[in-house]
This record gives C-alpha cells, structure tokens and sequence, in this order.
DNA sequence: CAGAATCCTGCGAGATACTG
DNA sequence: CAGTATCTCGCAGGATTCTG
C-alpha cells in the first residue's frame, strides 16, 4: 500500500517504538503505520468483507464485493494484508487456478476496533453530512 | 482534506445514505466518507490531541504537538473538521489574534472508536512489523 | 482466473511568500 | 499569530495489456 521501502524493520528493532501518543509523526510509529493501513479504504473494506463471509474468498469474489476497485489496488492491497499477517493466502493449482483468502487471527482482532468505526459512522455521519451543508452553505458565499 | 469538488451535497440530498452495511463502495456510504477523515494522518492526530489536552489548544500549540505537519496541513485539517462538526474554533480578537480548538460534542464521540484503534496498533503493531520482516525476507528473493 | 507489468494522470502535500 | 495564496513535485491509483 505505502511503504516497501528500505526502511523496514530489521527483527531487532521491533521494539524500538517508544509509548510516548503522539508520535504518530515519527514514521518508526506502529500506529502511524496502521493508519496507513486503516487510511486506505481498499484494507478496510477488504478486512470487513472478509470478516462478513465467515470463511474464505477467492480474488474475483472479493471483488465482486468491493466495487469499485481495480483488480491492481485488489491484488495490491491483499498483498499488504497478507504482508502484515492480517489475511491469509490459498492457492488451489486447479487448471484455472483458484486463490482464496480469509482472515488469519491476528486479522481477525482487528475486526472489533474496526467495526467500532462504522457503527460510529453509521450513527453520527449523517449529522456530520448536515454540518457539512450548513458550513458550505454559510462559507461559500463571502470567500471567508 | 478529500472532497472539496463539485460533488458538494446540496442541502437536499443529506438523508440519501442508505443503510446497507456493506456499502463502502458507493460514495453516497457514510462510512466511505468518515475513511477518507481517518484515512488522512493528520485528522486523526488532531483529534486525539485534542482529546488529550482536556480543553482548548491554539493553532501554533496544535502544530507543535502534531510533529510534522505542515501549517497547511493543519489548517487544511482543522478547517475540514470544523466543517464536519468535530472540533469547535473560538477566534479571540486581541492585537495577535488568537484561536482556540477544542473537540465538540460530536468530536468527543469519536475518541472512543479511535482509542480503540490506537489500542490495537500499540498491542499488535509489532506482531505485524515482525510479519513483514519475515515476508519480506522469504519475499524478496525470487522475484516471487 | 489471478495476477504482473507498463504507461499516464490528478491531486495530495511540502516549501515559500504574502496579509490582517 | 493565524492563516491564505501559488507553484511544484511525487506517487497513489486507474486503464490497458500480457502471462501461467
């Protein structure tokens, strides 16, 4: 998703991340890292897809569900789940092969925070959208 | 931060969004929304900042605890919080201006699902940082 | 079918400079 | 101090094409 470069953590310095919260900056930072994650709105939906289907999905499944993305922002954000340890990988070597993939337990311990956010979402977004409208409506006219 | 275009909710068509949960693909979806706020680094720093200090910060306080950030940014991501109902913004008119930032009420309810985000990355980030040394290692190699 | 490789583009975001 | 206004560059991400 973001970030393969070099910068990666040899096993040692895995520890390394301090507690101090608002290091969020300092890219070392787990949680910037997981934002990064939880930013991309592809790993997100990919995660609760999985975790609605008790069970597995193959690629063209999961795409199915997820419209709206690209077979490359598929491939590449199952890739980073994958990556993290998040999702697990099957491969079936059929004549048309076929790859499924589900949430490993790690993965699955992300579900709860996560659906934390929507329920959230599905509560209170509505306001939001109207405060929106009211400060455009407010805002637009005498260019602030 | 996201969507300033020309896609802007009229007054109207607020209540649209309808309930089916899987829908973060359309862009009506309240929750695809709230991803793009979390999605962007910096909302999500502004707002747990904000919910640390209980109170009030100014503008120059918020981007000395925001690392990084760009006064663009910030105010960038202030203005759309404030544009979302979020964070409240007190302007007291003395000789060098001064404004204030505080969480709203609404703001406040968000703290939680966040925590709980910042909690699963300090518990499992590192679990996941080893799991990328590991894949990338057996990775790397041949190409794949 | 599941992906890798390539090309191309928009806008996210930093640096810098200017106002009230 | 608290912003707004430009200009610019990088890369996230879409469309398309090719393979095993």
């Amino acid at each position: 998703m973001s970030g393969e470069e070099g910068t990666l953590a040899a096993p040692g310095d895995v520890g390394v991340t301090a507690s101090r919260q608002g290091d969020l900056f300092d890219p070392l930072c787990p949680t910037r890292h997981l934002l990064d994650r939880v930013g991309s709105r592809w790993s997100v939906m990919a995660v609760l897809s999985l975790a609605a289907t008790e069970g597995e999905l193959r690629f063209t499944e999961l795409k199915r569900e997820m419209t709206g993305v690209s077979q490359k922002m598929l491939a590449q954000t199952l890739r980073a789940l994958e990556r993290d340890g998040l999702v697990g990988r099957r491969v079936e070597a059929s004549k048309p092969p076929r790859v499924y993939y589900r949430l490993t337990g790690l993965g699955t311990t992300l579900v709860a925070p996560l659906e934390g956010l929507r329920v959230w979402a599905e509560r209170y977004m509505p306001v939001v959208q109207q405060n929106c409208a009211v400060f455009d409506a407010a805002d637009g006219l005498h260019t602030r």
